[in-house]
RNA sequence: GCCGUUGUAGCUCAGUCGGUAGAGCAACUCACUCGUAAUGAGUAGGUCGGCGGUUCGAUUCCGCCCAACGGCUCCA
């Protein structure tokens, strides 16, 4: 006779036990079409689930994030489903719920192809107008792993073979397929109706590019088609951000076949660049940093001594000349190390910041080259802080104020943070590490900022906390980083003196706020989608004359800002002023001066603003002083 | 690096079931001198990513390579 407890905090009793289907019935007609699954003292389980107890019930309908999940989760056997059917050798694996959507990897034969992938979702579609009733069935291990062996489902009874012998496994059955879940999932199949399947793609077993690789499709599944068509525009407007694009219709760089992976920035590109390091360059100079520059190419055996030849001598590019044998460089800290060894340091020249807009090069793999994101040649706004043990925390704490202080002019607020500490293969103590790790969770905590714990994710040399942002279509990269290094400036020779006279090796920390210049200016250009703040604009203003008799007046205009420091050009062409608002709209142009004969006599300007807003008639000067509170503002 | 897809004019793209290609925009020329998102007419422009093979003939078919794109793995 369970009592059932509703999140309104009704109660509802009953005679006997009941399933959580039939709650929602005896609630109401809409709700039990609504019901997906429910929720029992937190716990999710199918609509078939008998209730034999009290307790409290939340049913899920498609309206909860849950709900959500469990048709997506659905979707995904429902492919799986579709696959066996259209192709009865291909082997399922395993099928989760991803942002949006789902993906299920395969073994097959051969890759599956665009074709394959409309034969699929048509397949998909005949399956839910059947309305095959989702059903539960548990067994033990060893029975499960039989159970798919016999069917010839290796990767399954794998899978199955890893979860302990004594616990029971849950079955999902629909319409004679059978596969491995934990559920809940929905009733029957008919309930699926927004899904699309969106590519194809290799994906590794258990993610390890010594096995095999396997099949993936990719699918996104929503609780309705509008649900799915929004989703679907909203893809189209993210890639109408993408920087690659942007960059093409602002000329901004290129990059050809000769050189992969390296770009080749143009002049409106540089200016943004330019714009960035210079500011970077005075944030430094405010803390405390010092600025350096080391050489591009650097003999073979500082990077024996420094522990990169070993680990990473594919991954950099060489050269060679009179019998020595050269590394372009891959990092900036061996060459830092240099420097902090010329001349002898003390304790009271700890800490010693030094900065470098160091240009490395990575031979990175082919496969995973992306536009400004990942390349073979990027510049970071690196440095490296040698310093005591004991400043450790408060170096830390330093720098992650500069960076939240950065972003905050480049208008980012959603900055994820990852702490990754100790892996397995290592160097240092036990203590030292315990140490390192503790600092940069104290500097993260004394903050207030929410972080995720990456265990066993650290570089070998000590661990790291890294500040990635998203891009257009929530791809994550990483920008900023602070790590500890308790191994390089011991094998590169980096002491100091104490205050007792005796000689430490002090402790690096390596650390970069915007990470490679190229991938922050890539993300910059999606984030704004091309439309970049006036400070970082490559042009500020462009003079528009309406006919041939206002050219020397709009040339006079454009010196006379272009001798306060603004990026001005004027467009004297013999077009129609709609043609080139137009167009220098189009090229994201923060400001348009009109200037036509009425201006002309007037000695003004008519401003119209990059989103259309006619700011009316200005003096020269007057403009000249609204463009330098806003470059100082950062803001717009 | 691995799997898949793609590569045609400066850009965006069409096309050829094997007979060396076409549009729009841009460029150039001419006319128009114009008031806040496209004035009109004309001209020119391509070793169809590269190399090889099959063929009388390859941009098209086949093979290899390169690059880009989407994933996977990796990212000092």
């Amino acid at each position: 006779m369970p009592t059932i407890t509703l999140p309104d905090g009704s109660e509802r009793s009953f005679d006997s036990a009941i399933t959580i289907a039939d709650v929602a019935a005896d609630i109401g007609p809409g709700l039990a079409q609504a019901t997906l699954a429910g929720e029992i003292d937190g716990q999710a389980f199918d609509t078939s689930h008998l209730i034999e107890n009290d307790c409290a019930l939340r049913i899920l309908t498609d309206r909860d994030p849950e709900g959500l999940d469990i048709i997506r989760h659905s979707t995904a056997h429902l492919l799986a489903q579709a696959v066996k059917q259209l192709f009865p050798e291909a082997q399922v694996t395993i099928g989760p719920v991803i942002d949006y959507g789902f993906y299920y990897d395969f073994a097959y034969e051969r890759p599956f192809t665009p074709d394959d992938l409309k034969a699929i979702e048509k397949k998909m579609s005949e399956l839910v107008k059947a309305k095959s009733p989702i059903s539960r069935s548990v067994r033990s291990r060893d029975d499960a792993v039989a159970f798919f062996r016999d069917m010839g489902e290796e990767y399954k009874a794998e899978i199955i073979e890893s979860i302990p012998a004594d616990q029971k496994i849950s079955l999902y059955t629909q319409d004679g397929f059978t596969d491995l879940c934990r559920g809940p999932h929905v009733p029957h199949t008919g309930r699926l109706k927004a899904f699309k399947l969106m590519k194809v793609a290799g994906a590794y077993w258990r993610g390890d590019s010594n096995n095999e690789m396997l099949q993936r499709i990719y699918g996104t599944a929503w609780a309705n088609k509008k649900d799915l068509k929004a989703y679907i525009q909203r893809l189209e407007e993210a890639e109408k951000r993408d920087h690659r694009k942007i960059a093409k219709q602002l000329d901004l760089f290129h990059l050809q076949e000769e050189a992969p992976g390296m770009i080749f920035w143009h002049d409106a590109g540089l200016t943004i660049y330019r714009e960035i390091e210079q500011y970077i360059r005075e944030r430094l100079k405010q803390h405390d940093y010092i600025e350096v520059r080391t050489p591009q190419i650097v003999d073979r055996s500082l990077w024996e001594k420094s522990g990169h030849w070993s680990k990473f001598k594919d991954d950099m590019f060489t050269t060679g000349s009179e019998d020595h044998d050269y590394a372009v460089k891959p990092m900036n800290c061996p060459c830092h190390v240099q420097i902090f060894n010329h001349g002898l340091k003390s304790y009271r020249d700890l800490p010693l910041r030094m900065a470098e807009f160091g240009s490395c090069h990575r031979n990175e793999p082919s496969g995973t080259l992306h536009g400004l994101m990942r390349l073979r040649n990027f510049v970071q706004d690196d440095a490296h802080i040698f310093c005591t043990e004991d400043q450790i925390q408060d170096e830390v704490s330093a720098f992650i104020d500069l960076l939240f202080e950065v972003y905050a002019d480049f208008g980012f607020t959603e900055i994820l943070i990852k702490l990754s500490t100790r892996p397995e293969n290592r160097v240092g103590s036990d203590e030292e590490w315990d140490k390192a790790e503790k600092a940069l969770e104290v500097a993260l905590d004394s903050k207030g900022l929410e972080w995720e714990l990456q265990p066993g994710e650290g570089a070998f040399y000590g661990p790291k906390i890294e500040f990635s942002l998203k891009d257009c279509l929530e791809r994550v990269w990483q920008c900023g980083t602070i790590q500890v290094d308790f191994s390089m400036p011991g094998r590169l020779d980096a002491t100091y003196v104490a205050e007792d006279n005796s000689k430490h090796v002090p402790v690096m920390l390596h650390r970069a706020v915007l990470g490679s210049l190229e991938r922050f200016i890539g993300i910059l250009i999606e984030e704004h989608a091309g439309k970049l703040p006036l400070w970082l604009s490559p042009r500020h203003a462009v003079v528009l004359n309406i006919t041939d008799s206002q050219a020397a007046y709009s040339t006079k205009v454009v010196k006379k800002l272009r001798h306060q420091g603004f990026r001005v050009e004027s467009d004297l062409r013999n077009e129609k002023i709609g043609f080139k608002i137009r167009e220098h709209t189009l090229q994201r142009v923060p400001y348009l001066l009109v200037v036509g004969d009425r201006e002309m006599e007037e000695g003004v300007i008519s401003v119209r603003a990059r989103d259309g807003e006619d700011l009316g008639s200005m003096t020269p000067e007057a403009f000249a002083d609204r463009m330098k509170t806003e470059i100082a503002d950062r803001t717009k």
